[in-house]
RNA sequence: GGCUCUGUAGCUCAGCGGUAGAGCGCCGCUCUCAUGAGGCGGAGGCCGGGAGGUCAGCACUCCCCAGAGCCA
């Protein structure tokens, strides 16, 4: 018997434009779902956006739409943004889905039949943003600790759910299943946090209607968190086909939900049980985290343009930091896992083999190169889901054949037999590529599987640097060039000589001159302008003995003639300066050289 | 305040009881099949600090310092 594999990804609030979060999760889910099915699993991938909401009522009440209305222009972003990255999912569910909500009602009654929801009254601190209610000290000044906006003071008839009962229940689940909650340091939280007791949760709200009403009191409708779990359990397959789920991929700021209210909600109504539970870390941008109200957000379509290529984005978020821990985004680092891994490893790799073959053909004979390729040590980290470090050893292996065609040279000795070995490895990557970069994978694929394997574009179009980065690059080689050309007759013209700073005075109106009176031994006392007042104070400088350049032409500077310059060395931000200095006694007026 | 976690090369991190590792960056050498690609080599670390147990610690225990997260 085949056997299953479903997993999903949290349900989406269609408010905002699909971002890296979001993203992340996404193809974190897509990339263990399409490893599965190669397998040779019966994998089931669910995604989707949660519809309901009263921030969504109010924001679409804003724009001055109804939230039906306004959900279903903001829905179709998120399809297109998966569609953008190559995510294959089995459904997309939104929780206005009538399946969605008939499934929700019947769990409602059915855990108010068990005695779990009871009637109660609700009064707190909520903030619109975060969805929750907040208690005096968490606030800053009177404000939500997220959104920095003001809460505001409810009071209501709320159906409450009897979590409290649940305590033992989780306790023991968490105990019984060491592999329900992924990562290690996140469990120990949620243990401890449930050992300290839990509050009944309430579960409805009569303020706004934007919502699916209690079976047993329609002026109450669902609150968000029975609602949009379930959608795990609705969105499943036809009749709960692939219930229960084998992972929930979900970010670290919804783990209480998932570990604790999710499984209690089931065991209310007589479910099983996810079987895993992942949370993954946040993405901060240049070391700042990213977040809407911070206006930090890189949206996918953003982030795909960075480079133009849908698999660098993919490549780049599942390799870039270990799963589980945060990683930072920047556009630097994405440029370059694009530029040295995908294009100067991967893509010259298949560029160069494809090249040779196209010239020389293939000999059939056994591959030794491919035995170098741990596809044990793949699977087995791909199970603890460790993607960085399955795409790690994917990639030493890519290098291993870029050595391979270096030691063997073929362009040399036309060995069709070496050609061959290559060929069927680059097959191979291409195979154990396909879950992180499909797309790529794909055209590989195609084209080492053609009955005529020839030299095609490439893969991957290495992105030029910043500009800026250019000119200093420019700027650095022309250093080294004239370094190169000058002759010993130009250092010859330079005259340089040890001298003894005698007094040092501001110059009036310059914020960085100071103006030096130098001791130059047998040519005597100079007086030079030098931009040093940022980095020396004027007693440091009294009766030091530096480098002094006698025959530069003189130059006024500020009103004072500046007879020559002293040596100093300097940083490439000319945030440090250093002045050259002669190491141990020696006459003043001595010649360098 | 309570509870977690982290601190190893310039940067990102791996190692988790037995002679300090990788990638990127930097420097040098080198090939020419290939996308200004590839290959080889080098510099660079009192493995946050201190104490303890061990024949042996970056790894174990305790304390301290610094940073991050969670507290419905």
């Amino acid at each position: 018997m085949v056997k299953k594999f479903y997993i999903t990804t949290p349900i989406y609030y269609p408010n905002d434009v699909p971002h890296i979060g979001h993203a992340y999760t996404t193809i974190v889910a897509d990339a263990l779902s399409r490893w599965n099915k190669q397998k040779g699993k019966d994998v089931y991938f669910l995604t989707g956006t949660d519809d309901h909401g009263k921030k969504i009522a109010e924001t679409a009440r804003e724009a001055g739409k109804s939230p039906k209305e306004f959900v279903d222009i903001l829905v179709p972003k998120f399809k297109d943004a998966w569609n953008k990255l190559d995510i294959k999912y089995d459904r997309f569910i939104r929780t206005t889905d009538k399946d969605h909500e008939k499934l929700v009602k019947e769990m409602l009654q059915k855990s108010y039949d068990n005695g779990d929801i009871y009637l109660g009254k609700y009064e707190g601190l909520y903030c619109v943003g975060c969805e929750a209610y907040y208690t005096e000290k968490d606030l800053v000044e009177n404000c939500c600790p997220i959104h920095k906006k003001p809460v505001e003071k409810v009071k209501e008839e709320s159906y409450f759910f009897r979590l409290s009962k649940y305590q033992k229940d989780l306790l023991k689940l968490y105990k019984d299943n060491p592999k329900f909650i992924y990562p290690k340091s996140r469990k120990q939280e949620i243990v401890n946090r449930v050992k300290e007791g839990l509050r009944d949760l309430s579960i409805s709200r009569t303020s706004f209607d934007w919502g699916i009403p209690l079976p047993f009191d329609k002026k109450h409708v669902c609150y968000v968190w029975f609602d949009a779990l379930f959608n795990y359990l609705s969105g499943s397959g036809k009749n709960e086909k692939y219930w229960p789920a084998d992972l929930h991929i979900i970010g670290k700021d919804i783990i209480w939900f998932h570990t604790v209210y999710w499984p209690a909600f089931l065991l209310s109504v007589n479910k099983k049980l996810p079987k895993e539970i992942f949370a993954h870390g946040w993405w901060t941008f240049d070391r700042e985290k990213i977040s809407k109200s911070r206006g930090r957000v890189i949206n996918v379509d953003e982030l795909i343009s960075i480079t133009g290529n849908k698999d660098s984005v993919r490549y780049f978020l599942l390799r870039a930091t270990p799963f589980g821990d945060d990683g930072d985004f920047s556009e630097k680092v994405l440029i370059d896992r694009h530029n040295n891994e995908l294009a100067n490893k991967l893509g010259n790799l298949v560029s160069r083999v494809s090249g040779l073959i196209e010239k020389f053909g293939v000999e059939k004979t056994t591959n030794k190169l491919l035995k170098k390729l741990d596809e044990k040590k793949i699977n087995s980290l791909m199970e603890n889901f460790e993607v960085d470090k399955a795409l790690n050893e994917i990639f030493s292996f890519i290098d291993r054949c870029n050595e391979y065609v270096q030691e063997k040279k073929p362009w040399e000795t036309k060995d069709k037999k070496i050609l061959f070995e290559l060929k069927e490895s680059i097959l191979k990557i291409s195979e154990v590529l396909l879950p992180f970069i499909p797309e790529s994978a794909e055209k590989i694929k195609k084209q080492f599987l053609a009955k005529k394997i020839v030299k095609e574009n490439p893969l991957f179009i290495k992105i030029e640097e910043k500009i800026e980065e250019k000119a200093n690059k420019q700027e650095k080689l022309i250093g080294i060039m004239d370094t190169k050309e000058a002759d010993f007759s130009d250092w010859e013209k330079l005259d340089l000589r040890v001298a003894q700073i005698k007094s040092v005075e501001d110059v009036e109106g310059a914020d960085k001159l100071y103006k030096i009176t130098l001791d130059v031994g047998e040519i005597g006392k100079r007086i030079i302008c030098a931009g040093l007042k940022q980095f020396y104070s004027k007693d440091k400088l009294k009766g030091k003995r530096i480098i002094y350049f006698s025959n530069l032409k003189p130059r006024v500077l500020r009103g004072i003639e500046s007879q020559g310059m002293l040596l100093a060395a300097s940083n490439k931000e000319r945030t440090k300066v250093s002045l050259i200095a002669p190491d141990s006694e020696i006459e003043l007026g001595s010649t360098i050289g």
